[in-house]
DNA sequence: GATCAAAACTTGAATAATCAAGCTTTGATC
DNA sequence: GATCAAAGCTTGATTATTCAAGTTTTGATC
């Protein structure tokens, strides 16, 4: 088996155990790792809007598993659904303060787990494992 | 955001990409990433037979999920069941030769894919990619 | 040799995600 | 202003996976 392809195989498999576990403990949130994912990219963004698309892409979703990701976020009202006035398709989705308050909640909870998944790494090294992986395409 | 968090979303998310673009280069040869990864770890051990706990734990899936992975696999005979003399309670998955012609013609496709994957990455760098990846617990 | 907890599954029910098809709206072109 | 391809969704059907519960077998302990 090729290096390259070997590499893969065990960056994939580190990170499949990774998105469990991060699975596990964002539960205590309600929320899955996905949820999570989408709680972030709406935190970062301008407005803390999005449209579904531009989340799907950020997700490596497809429109589909958006569309049914966010039907019970919207249910608990972490985020709602808000209509763009220059195009009458694009359904924009608003994190609340509900969502924001989650979020925060659930930030600490990841960053400390992510800190326990990388305590054998230096600054140095996460920074490195970063541009590495950045080199992907 | 900490950096160990940010980090690690960004290679869980570049990882992410990675799975899809496998499952749909594999699906020229019938089978799915994770169909391939079982093949992979069959092809490598010993004599070519693994209880579907191994198989479990090499690939994060449940064991009910493997017991549902394989079902279709023996249908069309990529692998058989086996029994273990020592232990009933075990189901020994062995690789069929079908399997292994399909596990190699797999393979040309997943190291040209993954070659290309990294193909801005030099060899040491993919060394240093697996190693940092080691570290992460 | 009986008892019993644990291992190695399998199965039913549920959740997560996809794909293909369809709907509405847009923006460009005639 | 009509036409039409493409964008941005949603929905039905299907596949992938999990969890919880149940089954059989094992190996240790009494």
């Amino acid at each position: 088996m090729s290096e390259p392809l070997s590499a893969l195989m065990a960056i994939s498999s580190a990170l499949g155990r990774f998105n469990k576990k991060m699975d596990r403990v964002l539960s205590v949130h309600g929320i899955s790792f996905t949820d999570f994912q989408v709680l972030e990219q709406l935190a970062q963004s301008p407005n803390q809007v999005m449209s579904r698309i531009e989340l799907a892409e950020a997700t490596n979703l497809t429109a589909s598993g958006i569309t049914r990701l966010l039907l019970p976020m919207e249910k608990v009202h972490l985020v709602e659904k808000e209509k763009n006035n220059r195009d009458a398709r694009v359904s924009l989705v608003k994190l609340t303060t509900t969502g924001n308050e989650v979020y925060q909640n659930a930030l600490v909870t990841s960053q400390n787990f992510s800190d326990n998944t990388m305590q054998y790494l230096t600054a140095k090294q996460v920074e490195q494992l970063r541009v590495l992986v950045g080199k992907l395409s």
